[in-house]
RNA sequence: GGGGACGUAGCUCAGUUGGUUAGAGCGCUGCCCUGUCACGGCAGAGGUCGCGGGUUCGAGCCCCGUCGUCCCCGCCA
């Protein structure tokens, strides 16, 4: 192959096939760079040595496919290309073969730096063709395989579940498919093979696992497809503990796969402790926490500051930002006040810290409290007195915005800090285990409460026995757990419930009458009659993780043949009307009106 | 559904206050070149300024609408 011959080959007869990466012509010798995914090799063409082979050379253009027979020669010290691993060879051709031509391209799949995502989408093989992109679907490759193997030798076997299921209206929309031989009915594509892999359990089959495609039929983001692929799992009678131990078992097979080695066990948190020291239920590990400076501060200041004494006071900084202009900082702080919607927050930063005669007594306990560094931006956020509806005195509420600023800024002064730029060694990857999340999430819309994983999850045991199920659902822990690495969340699962009261009792609680949790889940309910073993298990995101290995910033870069942010796929234009005939078979009428 | 950025040559982009024939780099075509590796030199071709409408003597530039790509919020059990 292209990129596999060394000094050591020096001598030796060779054939080599690819694309012509780039041409240099100098008139009576011509050299090509011959490209295939393994790499690149230079031929010599010599007018004097092969003129036949040399003339045929001079058609030849860029991503042309070539064969070329030739012999392996060592590059004099001087003409050795340090850059190329195979620049201490060339291959003197004395034959070549153009096996097919190319129209100009669009792009130059040997260019690094593409830019337009729409061509790079419609030209997705030429796309494709890039070392970039090679090097993002080896990972890919590489990455599954070792998970794959990892799962197999630690007893789980691979089950496939149907893409033809039935459509579950909780959750995201799905994606349908009409059905021909009953009409008017659907099937739904998986948002996961969630209910099968359960029903599995109760068919013993201890340990399950899958590397699933899923769909759901919602907007799009960077980190966010239509269609998706899941390391999916489940067993019986596990701890949470044991559930993530399997994982970490497979993310450090997955990661020295990619040349990472890493040390689990992973750190552990609660989902209030995220929040609390956050303010987002998937902390990015690679910055500082937040400290709650409520209590530095008197309750004399407090009163002169007119803080709001039902809200904390939250300080965070952002590491080696570097002294700020004084209009850099008042425009910061213009930013960041119409970002918390001029709801009477005050933010200081480290200069106004210590000027601020208020603050300066305490600067030193400040500094000391949020360890800030001489480099180091610090900002204190102070809720002040005055309420306007947005927050509704909900501590929560600050939490989440000084998190989400503590976010923002990080991300502005990326460039100084280095938080976020790849070293290549474990020390980039900062996993976390969130844990205990809420039962219920409180739609204020409808004003219902909602499974905040999905209505499967086992409570806290305790939380059943103290009865919050019926008096305090927003309290209600579930044995819920997701797994986050750099603030993207990698995936989440849970202790599922295996009896059937409790799964009616919860069905329940989510305002679902034992008539239509018959009607949805019946099939699953009676399952739950046949001697359901406790199981539980997780899903993790494949793209994402692949994302993160290959240092992408979207899940385009590791999907082969992704869709835009309108769920379009520009090479092959889906979707697409279908004819009348095809509709007719479907029992389906289109209107357009909308 | 909402907010933001972008759309000018095949690609990346510049284009002043609305004013003559819309430019550059790369790529492409032709010619020259025996040591290049992002080769070099000379010459040349290449434009529905996303699309539609409006204002104006005159629109790449201003206004309205629309389409597309990207990012974010909502949404994603």
């Amino acid at each position: 192959m292209c990129g596999d011959l060394r000094p050591l080959q020096e001598g030796e007869q060779v054939v080599l096939m690819g694309w012509v990466n780039r041409r240099r012509d100098h008139g009576s010798l011509i050299f090509l760079d011959l490209r295939d995914r393994s790499g690149i090799t230079q031929v010599v063409l010599d007018k004097e040595l092969s003129p036949e082979a040399h003339a045929k050379a001079e058609s030849a253009r860029p991503e042309y496919v070539v064969a070329c027979t030739g012999t392996v020669r060592l590059r004099d010290a001087s003409l050795i290309n340090p850059k190329m691993d195979t620049g201490a060879i060339e291959i003197v051709a004395s034959e070549i073969l153009l096996l097919n031509d190319a129209k100009t391209p669009p792009f130059s799949p040997a260019e690094d730096a593409i830019g337009n995502e729409e061509v790079r989408l419609k030209y997705r093989y030429l796309d494709l063709r890039r070392v970039e992109m090679q090097k993002n679907f080896r990972i890919r490759h590489e990455v599954a395989r070792a998970i794959r193997n990892y799962l197999s030798d630690n007893g789980f076997l691979e089950i496939e579940t149907p893409f033809m299921t039935r459509s579950t209206p909780e959750g995201a929309r799905d994606y349908l498919v009409p059905s021909r031989v009953h009409a008017g009915h659907f099937y739904a594509l998986p948002q996961s093979p969630q209910i099968f892999k359960q029903i599995l359990m109760v068919s013993g089959f201890d340990k399950y696992f899958q590397i699933a495609r899923c769909f759901r039929d919602e907007d799009l983001r960077a980190d966010r497809q239509p269609e998706f692929t899941q390391i999916d799992l489940e067993m019986t009678f596990p701890q949470q503990g044991l559930i993530f131990k399997t994982v970490e078992g497979f993310l450090k097979a997955a990661f020295k796969a990619a040349g990472i080695e890493l040390e689990p066990p992973f750190v552990q948190m609660t989902y209030d402790d995220a929040i609390r020291k956050y303010g987002i239920d998937k902390p990015d590990m690679r910055l500082p926490a937040m400290v709650e400076l409520t209590e530095t501060l008197t309750p004399e200041l407090r009163e002169k500051l007119r803080i709001e004494p039902a809200l904390p006071v939250l300080g965070f900084i952002i590491p080696s930002v570097g002294a700020l202009s004084g209009t850099e900082r008042k425009k910061l702080l213009s930013e960041v006040r119409a970002g918390f919607g001029d709801c009477g927050l005050d933010l200081l930063d480290t200069e106004r810290l210590k000027t601020s005669p208020d603050f300066a007594p305490l600067a030193g306990t400040i500094a000391e409290l949020l360890a800030v560094g001489a480099e180091d931006l610090s900002v204190v956020v102070t809720p002040k007195l005055g309420t306007p509806p947005m927050w509704n005195y909900d501590p929560q509420w600050i939490y989440k915005r000084v998190g989400q600023l503590r976010l923002d800024l990080a991300k502005k002064y990326a460039d100084k800090h280095g938080l976020f730029t790849q070293t290549g060694t474990a020390a980039d990857y900062k996993f976390l285990w969130v844990t205990d999340f809420p039962m219920y999430e409180w739609d204020e819309e409808k004003k219902v409460w909602n499974a905040a994983h999905h209505p499967f999850t086992s409570p806290h045991e305790e939380d059943i026995k103290t009865g919050k199920l019926v008096n305090d659902k927003g309290a209600v822990r579930a044995l819920a757990y997701d797994i986050v690495l750099n603030g993207t969340e990698l995936g989440s699962g849970s202790i599922r419930i295996h009896r059937k009261d409790v799964q009616a009792e919860i069905f329940r609680s989510l305002g679902m009458s034992d008539e239509e949790a018959k009607e949805r889940f019946g099939f699953f309910l009676d399952a739950l009659e046949y001697g359901t073993p406790p199981h539980g298990g997780i899903a993790l995101g494949l793209d994402r993780i692949v994302m993160i290995l290959a240092g992408a910033s979207s899940l385009r870069e590791v999907i082969a043949f992704p869709k835009t942010a309108k769920a379009i796929d520009l090479m092959v234009d889906a979707p697409t009307p279908v004819s009348d005939i095809q509709l007719r078979d479907l029992h389906l009428k289109v209107n357009t009106r909308t």
